[in-house]
DNA sequence: CCTATTACCGAACTCATGTTCTTATTATAT
DNA sequence: ATATAATAAGAACATGAGTTCGGTAATAGG
């Protein structure tokens, strides 16, 4: 019956409401109030559905522990660790460090998969125009050590020491790494010079 | 002395890791032992006048009735209207409606700055190629009504009954509508025919 | 040195709040 | 129809968690 969903679709509504105007999340006499419900019990009942859902998270025994899934603000919340392309190095590879706010970027959370860390880079050059990516545009990278033929990826040069965003193309024992932009040739590196640091997943552009 | 001013800011920056790491506001007895004191008397006592200071808002007698200020301005969730210049009409401008959870996206904070609006649009078709903007991206675009000469910005053409994604080029009387794309021509249209919708301040791009 | 003020401590108190249990009321299926 | 599960209700329970209070240490002013 279509009243179970109207009632849950009601309780998520509130509680993000309720997040906004509050800054904390409801409890659950909170949520029996607002939604007109009889008994704690039921919203017990139908939070825990919920959860079961993915709709939210719940932290037993503790007050107001409810956690909207999609709601939140920090999931999106990326370390931007540097710039690419422009020779400067990518400093050790911080799985969860604390960044400082300024070092962070906001991007859109379905990026963002819980799994693999994502992070942001700042792109100098123009070696990717043709790809639509220009000087002063941020990519979002997903870390992963290996890339499929063509991928967009960072990779670290390890005998030169700096991080380059280019196509990848493994051709036997090296690799052309394969900048989208007419007026530059394709670079040829030792398979075993080339560290991927990760995939392009996304581009961001901010105009003045 | 120092130690207060250490202390408190110590508990702010527990505050805020705490809830975006769990999406709710610690207990008392959660920043006790997060920062190491001694009572919860403590915590009530720095936070009372953290709460004076306007570092953050308490509600009496609620658990975890803890609102940072300024810590919710990291949501940066924006709605997205639609598709532009795919002739789909843009519908009328809705201020703070509440919008389904499909229909926003995530975007940098530094793109909303509290005064205007900001929405996103789906981008349709290659007409601002040359400026790097492609079919399937998303511009993010500040509402306003007047643009400057050149500016790249969302117009709605009246008779039309379509919005288009063009720089801005007054002409007397009519307004050249120029896109980037060498292979497209510019639209001239009747000044009273245009309505601007907002300016382009960025872009967004997800790759798959 | 004495006094006032601010910051801190520990414990007890009380209520807010999540949880559980029992029973009644529907749905869904056999 | 009858069994079985899903949903709801109300009350009671247990504890999470804000608050209070008496007292101590540190700081500042006279």
């Amino acid at each position: 019956m279509a009243n179970l969903r109207q009632r849950q679709q009601d309780i998520l509504e509130f509680i993000g409401g309720f997040i906004d105007g509050k800054g904390y999340p409801p409890s659950v006499r909170d949520i029996q109030e607002g939604c007109s419900i009889s008994s704690t019990s039921v919203v017990d009942y139908n939070l825990e559905a919920l959860s079961k859902m993915g709709y939210l998270k719940r932290s037993k025994e503790i007050s107001r522990g409810i956690e909207l899934i999609g709601h939140r603000l920090s999931t999106a919340r990326i370390p931007l660790l540097g710039s690419i392309s422009a020779g400067q190095p990518l400093p050790v590879f911080p799985q969860d460090q604390t960044m400082l706010e300024d070092n962070t970027i906001e991007v859109d959370p379905s990026f963002v998969d819980l799994q693999t860390p994502v992070f942001a880079l700042h792109v100098k050059g123009d070696s990717m125009i043709d790809a639509l990516i220009k000087d002063g545009d941020y990519v979002v990278i997903k870390s992963q050590e290996h890339a499929e033929t063509g991928e967009m990826v960072a990779v670290w040069l390890i005998q030169e020491e700096e991080t380059t965003l280019k196509r990848f193309f493994p051709e036997g024992d090296k690799i052309r790494l394969q900048p989208e932009n007419s007026s530059m040739s394709p670079i040829f590196v030792d398979a075993k010079n080339v560290q991927i640091k990760g995939r392009v997943v996304g581009v961001l552009r901010k105009y003045k």
